[in-house]
RNA sequence: GCGCGCAUAGUUCAGUUGGUUAGAACGCUAUCUUCACACGGUAGAGGUCACAGGUUCGAAUCCUGUUGCGCGCACCA
């Protein structure tokens, strides 16, 4: 073999992954034809942000569909991967405003709303969708040329059918109410988009005195500045301390207003003082009051959040935290207040804007949900949809039951844009799917849009299917969908996954997707949420850099717990670094021995004859790894599905099969050497498939190294292996029980080595004799079998096997259950030492079978333990009591020569 | 308050319907640069499986309770 063949001593992922990229993306690997007699299987990817870019999240969640992708493309369905992104409002137009300001000094009023979307068209067409782009470094089979974005003109009519058909059916109406504002973002959000967190605030307590002079009523609240805008205060009607005030008239400070004191069930006369001020038009729970009593509603706040004129001149375009300090300072100085208590409460932000929510009453439009909900949650409850781990559904049940409606319109221009039209004359609200020419009512022909934008869920919700451009009836869409799985955080349940459920059974009367698979979420290594503030959030390029893109997928599911939050750090990349270093190392290993076997692709014509001990075991164990590793892919268990092929190719293969066919290789000519070769391929080869959806790059790159595929073929179009059937296993003497006798053969091995380590006897050095004494005729017959392979293993210059043995010198002893290895070490050993680690061998031989013989000695575990499990430990005593035997003996032994 | 989850080796975690002498990776100790790999080999130390009960012939595994940590939902100003 020359020089110029060889592989690098080390892998070095930069120009593989770079290489095989292009060249599966060029001959169109990916892409899905809706025309194949292939049965289907589709994912659609979690739409990222327009504007965002790749992180590790993303990582995790794309390398796991990929994973399914290119698995279920190898076992022969016809694949269909949706790229894409959301035009993401609240974020997008925040983030093209911020650069309008920077760049040209204007704010979107300034350029009016069409220029702004312009603007912002062209914003995205040239920033947007980078991480669309990053997602290729990271090997995601992804269908480019399907890739979608949720404002396309397919996907904004989607938007427009589905809020028509809504409002027709009376399911989308428009009301005015208390909903959650966001004073920075100035809209509306939803529900959902409120994020609560654990706050240390004040509760201060204010006099409000009776009208006609007779004293004053306490109420505490925490949010002072909202006390201009006070209607009422309210007490427990059953609460006697203001029995008789029901009715009366109290003067609200610093206002003057007269406002009533009114009973309401709501208050709970035992928090604070019992009496609450009443404030309708900002607080949820206070407009419901409101209404019950007919209360005004005053309005005191801007869209910004800053007081109105109607907070009075004082506070008038003051900032709502800054008034919150000047009516405290005032009520003060009024003497009105009575104290101030520390309270720790919940405070809800806006998710986006990262500022408290406003409770703001406005008129808003809303989706009614409870009869979305209904088939939703029975989809997910008679199992047509699963989700993995199971116990979302829970959280899911819980929040279909508990459904509100949504609220959907929101106060921006980027944004699919309300189809409702009101009459300029009459003010007739029309919606309609095209801008009607005159109002149906008067025929007025003048009509005014909405302004508003349609929540960006409001499209994501349709995804499954709006990619596919419903509700025209495509060959994509008939083909393609429902979908098969969707990967996707828990974070997202609510906002989209059980939307997507509701949209997709009301929309098309199907499931979008069978199986659910909710990914962990990841933290630094100590377990902090990743954050910018923190800067504990890698960048994945540079991490893909550093240890390649196949290193980090791999190190991800390896470290993925099932269900929980992943601990990530870089260095732990090493773990998938490292991976693909060994598999490198074994094709550079393999390779220096000449091509690969030309049979390499089955072992048709092969019988147990042909086949040494080691190769049968290397077969049953590759076999029984297909299985397990395909049932592991089919149940979404990715974290086992890494450690089965670490596992194989590190732990058996590496370590045991490689080591044993070394001295079949440095034969000269030996007979079974092409045998050997050819169940060596067939290993790696095989292998190299099962390994290809984890580490996609390096395994194409080694199967064309081994010649396993031709130049313009891909390992993405190899077969998925199939495990051998039984039969044909036996006939190879692949078996259970070759693989048992391998395990016991394995100990002896560790055992003599056990002995080298002991006497700092290297593996260079070899061992001038070893004699074998088998402890059973099947044993005996078995090491017989490939007697070279074990000398070579053993490190041996002479291995005998032997009924007895009677050392003449000093010797070291190892005792396996297989068989008893004595390696005379005249000179080296220490009786001494030897009897001590006899004896602590013994020592826990007898304690194990004290354990075995207390079970046994139990008359209810051999009554009702199931016979097999008595049958396997009876079968352990009498291994185990053997091997006493003959630990005693030697020690025995030793004991006269000492 | 309601719901969910977690607690196993120094660290991060496996442990599938109860039955293996409780495993791996990293770290640690010793040793080896032998012609696949030091991104490596070999050997070794290290755990009363949070605690207390219970079910069972048998519990890390199932049940109940306790403690600690995390998350979600809902909140009384």
């Amino acid at each position: 073999m020359s020089d110029e063949q060889l592989l690098a001593k080390a892998y070095d992922p930069a120009d593989v992954e770079s290489k095989w990229y292009s060249f599966w993306e060029d001959r169109g690997s990916f892409h899905a034809d809706p025309a194949s007699p292939k049965q289907p299987y589709t994912i659609v990817i979690p739409p990222p942000n327009v504007t965002g870019i790749l992180t590790l999240g993303h990582v995790l969640n794309n390398t796991l569909q990929d994973i399914l992708i290119r698995f279920e493309k190898m076992r022969g369905r016809e694949t269909c991967w949706v790229p894409g992104t959301d035009h993401a409002g609240i974020a997008t137009q925040t983030k093209v405003e911020a650069a309008l300001k920077k760049e040209l000094g204007l704010t979107r009023y300034d350029l009016g709303r069409e220029k702004f979307l312009e603007h912002t068209w062209a914003w995205k067409e040239k920033y947007g969708g980078a991480i669309i782009r990053q997602l290729r470094t990271i090997g995601s089979s992804c269908d480019w040329q399907r890739e979608r974005f949720t404002m396309d003109p397919g996907l904004s009519s989607a938007v427009q059918e589905v809020f028509v058909r809504l409002f027709e059916k009376g399911l989308v109406y428009k009301g005015r109410r208390i909903i959650n504002w966001c004073p920075k973002s100035r809209t509306a959000i939803s529900d959902e988009e409120v994020e609560y967190k654990e706050q240390r605030g004040h509760l201060w307590h204010f006099r409000y005195p009776y009208a006609d002079g007779s004293g004053y009523v306490v109420v505490a609240t925490t949010r002072p500045e909202t006390m201009m805008g006070d209607t009422a205060v309210a007490v427990n009607p059953k609460d006697e301390r203001y029995a008789g005030k029901i009715g009366q008239k109290l003067v609200l400070p610093i206002v003057g207003r007269e406002i009533p004191l009114v009973a309401d069930d709501f208050v709970d006369p035992a928090f604070g003082t019992g009496a609450v001020k009443v404030t309708p038009a900002h607080d949820p729970n206070d407009y419901e009051m409101g209404l019950r009593h007919n209360l005004p509603f005053v309005n005191i706040m801007h869209d910004d959040g800053s007081m109105n004129d109607d907070a009075g001149a004082e506070f008038s375009g003051l900032d709502r935290f800054a008034c919150r300090k000047a009516v405290v300072a005032r009520m003060k100085e009024l003497d009105r207040l009575e104290k101030i208590e520390d309270y720790t409460h919940q405070v809800g932000y806006s998710q986006r804007g990262d500022v408290p929510v406003e409770p703001r009453l406005s008129e808003q439009w809303f989706v009614r949900m409870a009869p979305l909900a209904e088939p939703a949650l029975a989809a997910v409850n008679d199992g047509r949809i699963r989700f993995y781990p199971e116990r979302w559904v829970k959280t899911y049940r819980h929040w279909m039951e508990n459904i509100k409606d949504w609220c959907i319109s929101r106060q921006l221009w980027w944004g699919h844009r309300i189809p409702a039209y009101t009459c300029d004359r009459c003010g007739e609200l029309t919606v309609a799917r095209e801008a009607p020419a005159a109002c149906p009512k008067c025929g007025h022909a003048s009509l005014t849009q909405d302004p508003d934008v349609l929540d960006t869920w409001f499209s994501s919700w349709l995804w499954p299917f709006s990619v596919f451009d419903w509700p025209r009836e495509t060959p994509e869409l008939k083909r393609f969908f429902p979908t098969h799985s969707l990967v996707t955080g828990p974070d997202i349940i609510f906002f989209w996954v059980a939307r997507m459920i509701m949209a997709s059974l009301e929309f098309t009367g199907q499931i979008p997707f069978r199986d659910v698979f909710f990914t962990s979420i990841i933290r630094d290594d100590q377990g902090r949420k990743m954050s910018k503030s923190l800067n504990n959030s890698p960048d994945p390029l540079e991490v893909v850099k550093t240890y390649g893109a196949d290193a980090l997928r791999f190190t991800m599911i390896y470290i993925a717990p099932v269900g929980q939050d992943i601990r990530y750090s870089n260095e732990k990349c090493e773990i998938g670094r490292n991976f693909a270093n060994k598999i490198w190392n074994v094709v550079r290993f393999r390779l220096r021995l000449g091509p690969a076997a030309a049979n390499w692709q089955s072992l048709d014509g092969l019988t147990s004859a042909d086949l040494r001990p080691d190769d049968q075991w290397i077969i049953a164990r590759l076999n029984a790894t297909v299985a397990s590793l395909t049932a592991a892919l089919d149940a979404f268990q990715f974290n086992e599905v890494s450690k089965i092929l670490y596992e194989f190719i590190w732990n058996e293969f590496c370590d045991w099969y490689l080591e044993s066919c070394k001295p079949v290789f440095n034969a000269e000519k030996a007979p079974r050497q092409a045998v050997v070769l050819r169940v060596f391929d067939y290993c790696l080869g095989t292998f190299l498939r099962l390994l290809h959806p984890a580490m996609p790059f390096v395994t194409d790159e080694l199967y064309h190294q081994m010649g396993f595929a031709a130049d313009q073929e891909s390992i993405l179009d190899a077969d998925w292996p199939a495990p051998m059937p039984g039969p044909a296993l036996a006939g190879l003497g692949a078996t259970d029980d070759c693989v048992a006798l391998a395990q016991a053969k394995f100990e002896l091995v560790r055992a003599v080595r056990t002995l080298r380590a002991n006497y700092q006897i290297p593996t260079s050095r070899s061992l001038a004799e070893i004699v074998v004494v088998p402890a059973a005729a099947a044993a005996a017959d078995y090491l017989r079998r490939d007697l070279d392979t074990l000398k070579a293993i053993l490190g041996a210059d002479d291995l005998r096997i032997r009924d007895a043995y009677q050392a003449s010198g000093p010797c070291g002893v190892a005792v396996g259950g297989m068989a008893t290895a004595y390696v005379p070490l005249a000179g080296v050993v220490d009786l001494k030492a030897e009897c001590e680690r006899l004896a602590k061998q013994e020592d826990e031989i007898v304690k194990y079978l004290a354990s075995l013989q207390a079970k046994l000695g139990n008359e209810k575990f051999v009554a009702r333990a199931p016979v097999e499990v008595v049958a396997a430990e009876r079968a352990k005593q009498a291994e185990f009591e053997a091997k006493l035997a003959r630990v005693r003996e030697q020690l025995t032994a030793f004991g006269t020569q000492a």
